[in-house]
RNA sequence: GGAGAGAUGGCUGAGUGGCCGAAAGCGAUCGCCUGCUAAGCGAUUGUACGCCCCUAAAAGGUGUACCGCGGGUUCAAAUCCCGCUCUCUCCGCCA
């Protein structure tokens, strides 16, 4: 969410900033919300300020035995003013609410403006793509070939985009969650948490996926419950209606948690294989810093990300999301592709993101400086590091082999049980 | 699932419808005192949103709101009434 201030004052900035996100928004219904809205709360508090005195006049005369009864009966028509103006009241803030929150963030100055995915930045790549004597397979008929991956029993149990794993295709996904998150603990400081894999309502607003994308998310019937579209949700509204001491910043989190996504929309894209499923598992990084420090925090994180890939050695490279590409609650998005042969692409596995005070704002996580005491928003910043299902398909396209076997990265190795090859 | 108790500032904890943004204590900050430390003394100690002032911000002045959340009664609600959420205790069930 947009500071109301913030946007009051600079309202022609950010015309310009949402017209090259190619985003229609009707501002001038907001100056007039905004306008209406302090016209009614000067009116009210206005009476509010003569009740609050005359009330007491009114205390003092019962104390004295005398007659109150006018004052009483001039105070009964200001409330019910004061009754009406508050309804009044309510519905522009309201109104003006559910606009602000439908505003995306502003892009960072760097973000190059574009119209599609193909406007993308290329920052940097790293890795050799591996060279396959035969024609590489996609990783569905690598995983049903060697009995790791059965869609058709998923889709049996539950339906489309959904993937039983089996074998070493399970102990695989077990694996690399154990690998990066012990990664990102041991080597780059971040602190393990498991959180619930559910949220409120509260808490998906808080991080911006609601009231916008509701169509995005899986809710809970009958409760006011949703399941988790990723870790980013639960593990940023940690810290919700909080204010944080500056010493403590920032604050490095790391949370496994498997991701529910209805894909509404996406029907006919990626329908086969691991690349788009309902439900998937993610090791998601997420970050608390002071705003001086967020576009660093974001270098650091997306080095963190890609460390894992390096680790792995699986080529990838990085670019930077153009406006067209970039999310609702982002200031500016790194993604990580990892190249996957069986699909002759490269293809997302993470994304890291700054949203400096966009979440922080609705979610009111702030935190006090040491030096004045002033409470301000602090920043937020959250990467997958990595999305695991994603990690998988990138193993079993990169590492196989001609007899249909595929080689287990030597990092990994530790984490299942030694085994260097899948075989069938 | 059944029965009961509770929710007040950074924390503990008072609060008879008006003098309660809220006692007291603790903590914190600043100052005094002190050879140093401790103790003692004094002052300060929330957030949000308006308005005034100001080129702007900050500071300052002023107003309004906030005692778990949402309604209601009343001239006036932390206080009375209703609904909800959460926490705790006991019983039952359960991985």
């Amino acid at each position: 969410m947009l500071d109301i201030k913030y946007l009051r004052q600079n309202i022609e900035l950010v015309r310009k900033k949402m017209a090259e996100r190619g985003q229609a928004i009707d501002f001038d219904r907001f100056i007039a919300l905004d306008s209406q809205r302090r016209d009614i709360l000067m009116e009210v508090e206005t009476l509010r300020n003569e009740r609050n005195n005359v009330s007491k006049e009114i205390g003092d005369l019962k104390k004295k035995k005398a007659d109150a009864s006018a004052l009483i009966a001039k105070m009964s028509d200001v409330s019910a003013q004061i009754k009406e103006l508050d309804d009044r009241l309510r519905v522009t803030e309201e109104d003006l609410n559910g606009f602000v929150l439908t505003v995306p963030n502003i892009q960072h100055d760097s973000v190059t403006i574009g119209s599609s995915s193909e406007d993308n930045q290329l920052i940097r790549s790293w890795g050799e793509k591996p060279v396959f004597s035969f024609e590489p397979k996609a990783h569905w008929e690598i995983g049903e070939n060697l009995n790791i991956l059965d869609f058709a029993r998923g889709a049996k149990i539950a339906g489309a985009r959904f993937t039983l794993y089996r074998g070493l295709g399970a102990a695989l996904e077990r694996g690399l969650i154990n690998f990066m998150l012990d990664l990102h603990i041991v080597d780059h400081g971040y602190t393990e948490v498991l959180t619930p894999f559910m949220a409120n309502r509260e808490s998906m607003t808080g991080t911006g996926q609601l009231p916008k994308f509701a169509e995005d998310l899986f809710k809970i019937e009958g409760m006011d419950y949703f399941l988790i579209p990723t870790a980013e949700v639960p593990v940023t509204n940690i810290f919700r209606d909080e204010i944080l001491e500056e010493k403590n910043l920032p604050v490095y989190h790391v949370a496994y948690s498997p991701c529910f996504r209805a894909e509404a929309g996406s029907y006919g894209k990626d329908t086969r294989g691991l690349i788009r499923q309902h439900q998937f598992n993610k090791v998601e990084m997420v970050k608390f810093t002071k705003p001086e420090t967020s576009y660093d925090e974001l270098e650091k994180l997306t080095a963190n990300a890609e460390e894992v890939l390096k680790k792995l050695g699986i080529a990838y490279r990085t670019v930077s999301l153009c406006t067209a590409d970039l999310g609702f609650s982002s200031a500016k998005t790194y993604d990580v592709e990892a190249w996957m042969p069986g699909q002759n692409a490269y293809r997302e596995i993470s994304s890291c993101s700054n949203f400096e005070d966009f979440q922080a704002r609705r979610a009111s996580i702030r935190f006090r400086r040491a030096e004045s005491g002033k409470v301000e928003f602090l920043h937020t910043l959250n990467g997958s590091g990595l999305a695991v299902g994603r990690t998988v398909v990138a193993i079993l396209e990169n590492y196989q082999q001609a007899d249909g076997s595929v080689l287990i990265p030597q990092a990994l190795q530790p984490y299942i049980r030694g085994i260097d090859r899948i075989t069938l």
